[in-house]
DNA sequence: TTGCTCCTCACGTCACGTGAGGTGGC
DNA sequence: TTGCTCCTCACGTCACGTGAGGTGGC
């Protein structure tokens, strides 16, 4: 009894992919096709297209064909597939903070340019190289003091409310960098429309325990940086400082800085 | 009197890119060089090293060389301007959401693996699938009735929120669907606690008002879909719903779903 | 003169898309 | 016999990296 076969054509349709696509798998050897019909034309059997599942499905994950080939579909151990995703898993966690930083300068340059103000591209760019473009969940726990660990790790839980406080974070940063560079007064208006995103950010991660936000507020996630880099950074965190402290004893509110 | 004259290499390392890269912007016309030496050498000018760092900055905003030379640098209007930045943002976004959903599905399929199961490929693809890979920014009032949209747009304020709890339901409408095709009870405890999940979830969102959660709780996000997929949504929509009415009758939360 | 920098081909990367020109299979 | 599917080259995409073999410039 035969079972069934399926063309190329037939295969690619079920996966949702081209018929181009499974040609080129078939060609570097992630899916072999079951054999050829005399006339020369490639067929598969159901097994095939299981495995082309899996393949699909894998690429979905943004797994490369050669590591689905050589890795994923080579039947690994537990523990090894559990490896290879947690490095995935971090991988995919810095993509997406790099992506989080283009969107918030992106955000930052419309607003300059709404204004009709020239954009500052090089203090702008030497913001960004001075980020620590390294996942902050790894890192995230050396940047901070032991004392400031211990009192954020309940509010640290979360994964969506660190991402959602660091990219605030960066995006606070960027701004007061061009405010500073600009020559804006911490006490101008805008400086103090930073100052009070800076201080929601707080409330928000605290979720209004006021016990803590003197113990955040120092709180500045300079890392490794090159020197030059260092010192754009410190300016901008005291640049933040100052508006925050100014906000805080305009609108009363029952904390200070040092 | 003489300009500051910059080699390749001066260029680049001020850039912090490679010769190589300085070379090829210059053949394809990006950043072409201000001449050559007698010995065939280009060089470059104070001019080129502002372009070159306007260039690595949009380079970080994740536009295209072509973009930038056709579009970017020349001079466009604020208008046009504008929409680029805001075409940009969208795109973004829109990889920031594969992203998470892949880091989720990572998440589901190391918990499969650890407790030494076959992971169901063939239903995870299904669910990839039917996920509305579209931005759910620009789609999400649609995905909402008026009523719903009523209520929630206080809370749809914050971008961050709004991901957060996108990336909550996606993770937890994943689980589902694989509890569900293993032909788990609603009523076991792995079922309760992805109910809690969802629950916190809600709770996260409204930050605690009861009265929104009995509106949210009937919340489904299944779009336009094909139809099989829009099946295997629904079934998931409903198996959720059966595991939250239960968590809610046991832990006595004062509200109810119907 | 000795290193070091920079030069120009030209192929490789990654996952296919897109013709071109030909033919199998119902 | 007529369409439609599938076949094999082979080049194109994107932003360079990486040699190979040669030479400018201090």
């Amino acid at each position: 009894m035969d079972e069934k076969r399926y063309t190329s054509g037939e295969l690619a349709a079920a996966a949702g992919l081209s018929v181009r696509a499974v040609q080129h798998y078939d060609n570097i050897g992630l899916l072999p096709s079951s054999g050829r019909t005399e006339g020369g034309r490639r067929y598969y059997i159901q097994d095939d297209l299981i495995r082309l599942e899996q393949i699909v499905f894998y690429k979905m994950l943004n797994f490369s064909l050669a590591q689905i080939k050589d890795q994923l579909l080579m039947q690994p151990n537990t523990v090894e597939l559990l490896e290879m995703f947690k490095t995935q898993q971090l991988l995919i966690l810095q993509k997406i903070e790099q992506l989080h930083t283009s969107f918030a300068t992106i955000g930052v340059m419309s607003r300059i340019v709404e204004i009709g103000k020239e954009p500052p591209f090089h203090i702008l760019l030497s913001f960004l190289n001075a980020l620590p473009m390294n996942d902050i969940f790894a890192k995230a726990p050396n940047m901070l003091t032991a004392e400031q660990h211990e009192a954020l790790s309940p509010y640290f839980q979360d994964i969506d409310k660190i991402q959602s406080f660091y990219h605030k974070w960066k995006e606070i940063s960027i701004e007061a960098t061009v405010l500073l560079y600009d020559g804006i007064s911490p006490e101008d208006q805008l400086a103090q429309n930073l100052a009070k995103r800076w201080w929601d950010m707080f409330f928000d991660l605290t979720g209004g325990n006021l016990d803590l936000l003197e113990q955040l507020s120092t709180l500045t996630l300079s890392s490794q940086l090159l020197d030059k880099n260092k010192e754009m950074m410190e300016a901008t965190n005291i640049y933040i400082q100052k508006a925050s402290s100014i906000y805080a004893e305009n609108n009363k509110l029952p904390l200070k800085i040092k």
